[in-house]
DNA sequence: CTAGATTTTTAGAGTTACTCTATTTATACT
DNA sequence: AGTATAAATAGAGTAACTCTAAAAATCTAG
């Protein structure tokens, strides 16, 4: 049936990337309001049409993240009995390579994401997924139960920690550590006692 | 000058509302992304311009809030050296009594906002205001700088869950109280004690 | 290798949110 | 009452999307 990967589907994967290569160079030269589909279109060498079929929306040529499997996997599929601090720290090395490896690409994304307002407002949505996974996670290593409510806001402190701590890495020019930053951010906001509470419930 | 609150200004404001209730009707009944500024327009007796005279876009429709600048007022020049609880026991007060005040309306635009994807996301951009409040009023309790890492991070959590609450009671029907929600959720997150612990930095 | 099935790409027409400019109408001030 | 100012409107234009139907590329079986 599926011949390795599919060469038919290699090939979408390669069209994708070049779509959003070609999108995010015009971005970076003319603005992201500035620049039309037509023009993206243009520049990958593609029709209008075809960009559709591959990106639901203008915004999600820039909020797609290849990435986002690998570490989603890294998050939902590890051993639920580790121990949490020992999953986190997992989930940051895996971070830290994946940046280190596309820097980038994903710095400027990242940029683009917090600076265009209408982006900024799309990845908020990202954040709701990352609190879902997160709740699940906590869920599963307190027992509780992913949809109470304090479950969710202890997650979505978590993912807001994560995000301020992404503004603070695009900030500072997408030099130094970010995973330093969001260490610190689970710091200030005292994550794995925040979790230690949910237990004892 | 100003003739008490000008007539202007007075007949500004009653328009807007108009337009308000206008729009919130038809999306109660067609939805959303159903209704177009054309309907909006037709019902409230006024041309498409003006409506974009009023609203910069269909979504501001939704957002505004008559009663955001009561609520900044609240929480921006109350006095700065009471104890931050009580700072936060005053700012549930005014909200408890703005939710009871227009329950209704209030409920219906919040249904809105957190079940259409679009107005979701620029809720959150809501929220980003809301942050830097409350960041700056942790700021001067602290003697911190608003604009720290960990000044916001506590502050993110703060509003994330405020907006976990209000997922809550939108989720409970608008029934019972929303404060009830958001002080489980101060709780959960053990706001106070995070604020001491940027205080003994 | 060829024919047929399937998938991908494309063209093009239509809708809607939003912008801009210019004109008309309503309100306030002297 | 007449003039300045602000608000409402018409109308033309742009760009992101949607939908439909047809063309082109790719795969699969015989």
């Amino acid at each position: 049936m599926t011949t390795v990967a599919g060469l038919r589907e290699r090939k979408k994967q390669k069209t994708k990337a070049a779509i959003q290569r070609a999108a995010l160079r015009l971005f970076k030269r003319q603005g992201y309001e500035e620049t039309t589909i037509e023009q993206i279109a243009a520049a990958a060498e593609i029709s209008e049409s075809t960009f559709f079929n591959y990106f639901r929306e203008k915004e999600d040529v820039v909020i797609y993240d290849e990435y986002d499997p690998q570490i989603f996997e890294t998050l939902a599929h590890g051993p639920h009995d580790e121990p949490l601090r020992k999953s986190i720290e997992k989930l940051l090395d895996t971070l830290a390579s994946v940046f280190e490896a596309d820097h980038d690409a994903i710095y400027e994304r990242a940029k683009l994401s917090l600076e265009v307002p209408e982006l900024r407002a799309h990845a908020w949505e990202e954040l709701e997924k990352a609190r879902d996974l997160i709740s699940s996670i906590i869920a599963s290593r307190t027992g509780r139960d992913a949809s109470e409510l304090d479950v969710r806001v202890v997650s979505m402190a978590f993912v807001g920690a994560a995000f301020e701590a992404s503004i603070e890495w695009v900030k500072a020019g997408g030099k130094g550590n970010i995973v330093d930053h969001l260490r610190m951010a689970i710091e200030a906001i005292g994550f794995y006692s925040m979790v230690e509470r949910l237990q004892s419930v």
